[in-house]
DNA sequence: ATAACTGTACTATCTGTAATAGTACAGATT
DNA sequence: AATCTGTACTATTACAGATAGTACAGTTAT
């Protein structure tokens, strides 16, 4: 059982959810910096998908500055995920904002709202 | 300039995004109870998408209960909203809670997620 | 050196789904 | 009667994702 994973049933594409899958777990050091990734031909053997899927979202992952890949060698976790934490903060912020718009267009009562925040902070 | 609008570039199928935005308007009461919507090929000709795509819209539409179709007639929007505004309702607080859960996850404090929730209400 | 790895770069093809095109029918309205 | 309505089909087109196969240059270990 992997800890990479990816659903066919899902709209999103193979090469995005990889991307995303594994920038998660980089950023909840589930994936140790520096550490090598798998081949680009392991994991498309790994996960049962074409190589150039695998590629595909390497390619991406690079681009954000998850992994670094290096023609010969292999690709290995970025050591500096600092930027990538920010990135994260804010966007996750920026979500919070936008369901809470929602969920007050919806009719929640601002105390729910709160109840619902200090559920989620209290588990 | 229409009212119901669709987006090509939106990775959700045209006639999905067409019963979002129909739901949408009904529940923020844009879409008069009861009112006559515009007949499946009127639409169709309305937003340049073929006849078959609003099909679709419309029975799904008529599942959720926003609509009520009849043939010969036409459809109308459907004259008691109550289930789904509770619907709307409990996903809006569903959504929020898994929002605020990522939020956690991502590091926000638990006193900025007030503020965020505060500065919505207070909008 | 040589074999077996790496990432990368192509082109061609398959496939599933959304959207389109066209036709038809029965009921309602005018 | 003419013209609306929703509904039900089949056939076709269009597009994006995924696959298949090949190739090349750089690295690593034997």
């Amino acid at each position: 059982m992997s800890i990479f994973s990816v659903d066919y049933k899902n709209r999103k594409p193979i090469w995005e959810q990889l991307t995303d899958n594994v920038t998660d777990l980089v950023l909840r050091g589930l994936l140790p910096l520096g550490e090598a990734m798998p081949s680009v031909r392991a994991m498309a053997a790994e996960l049962g998908i074409n190589p150039n899927t695998i590629q595909k979202a390497y390619v991406e992952l690079e681009r954000r500055g998850v992994i670094i890949s290096i023609p010969g060698r292999g690709s290995f976790v970025t050591t500096d995920i600092s930027a990538l934490l920010t990135e994260r903060l804010e966007s996750a912020a920026a979500a919070l904002s936008e369901s809470a718009r929602a969920a007050k267009e919806a009719g929640i009562e601002r105390e729910r709202a709160i109840k619902i925040i200090e559920d989620v902070w209290g588990e």
